[in-house]
DNA sequence: ACCTATTTGTCCGTATGTATG
DNA sequence: CCATACATACGGACAAATAGG
């Protein structure tokens, strides 16, 4: 997996990172159930914290693009899903929130409630 | 805020926070708009670390109960309106996502990156 | 316009715990 | 039992945004 960094930039490290495993996972370059580099063994050959990759995994968790267990490692979470029409509902709430001024963190407040 | 916190429980100190945070914003201890105290100083009472009481504050953040904002600190978000015509977009929204099993935080970042 | 204090954000380092194999 | 590898928590440092004088 090539991953690059720019300790310059104005995103975070770890956002690069988990940037830079989505694109790979979504674009299929890694296989669902294959397994992403320890984290030590990531930090030592990017040479940064072992935190900043930990982060950046936990983020893909959190997408469910990938699972995290102890002892195991992170495994690339089977059918990299197609998101298809959700998508399509996804751009006709944007563009209804915009109309009626809800900024993004209201309208992920709202969605996080209809979810439960 | 009356925050106990039993470092032996199994349950993370930064879950346990959040959970008693969360359950003061919802039934309304804390009223919206009202400032959480700095994540030092409640650090330095709760006698845990800096980055523990970070780490609640961004998961509550991140279920936009609250908004963080550097040099003004953790403000109780205010409810949420009801917003009319949005509210059945985001119900269909929803309702894709379960069907296709996009966890909420999937649909969070999706619509994030919509709204840019 | 400037400076200072406040406060979160990121990153580094280290240690210990705990599930997996 | 032992090695692996993530999970949590501690500590410290500096950057960046905000607010107030």
């Amino acid at each position: 997996m090539l991953i690059r960094l720019d300790p310059a930039s104005a995103t975070p490290l770890f956002d690069q990172l988990a940037g830079s495993i989505r694109a790979s996972i979504i674009s299929g370059r890694v296989a669902a159930g294959e397994r992403l580099p320890a984290a030590r063994d990531l930090a030592t050959s990017l040479d940064v914290n072992v935190h900043t990759i930990l982060r950046a995994y936990q983020e893909l968790r959190d997408e469910g693009l990938i699972e995290l267990r102890r002892g195991r490692g992170a495994i690339v979470a089977s059918a990299p899903r197609d998101f298809g029409d959700l998508t399509a509902a996804i751009d006709s709430v944007v563009a209804e929130a915009r109309a009626s001024g809800v900024p993004p963190a209201a309208l992920a407040a709202l969605i996080r409630e209809a979810y439960q």
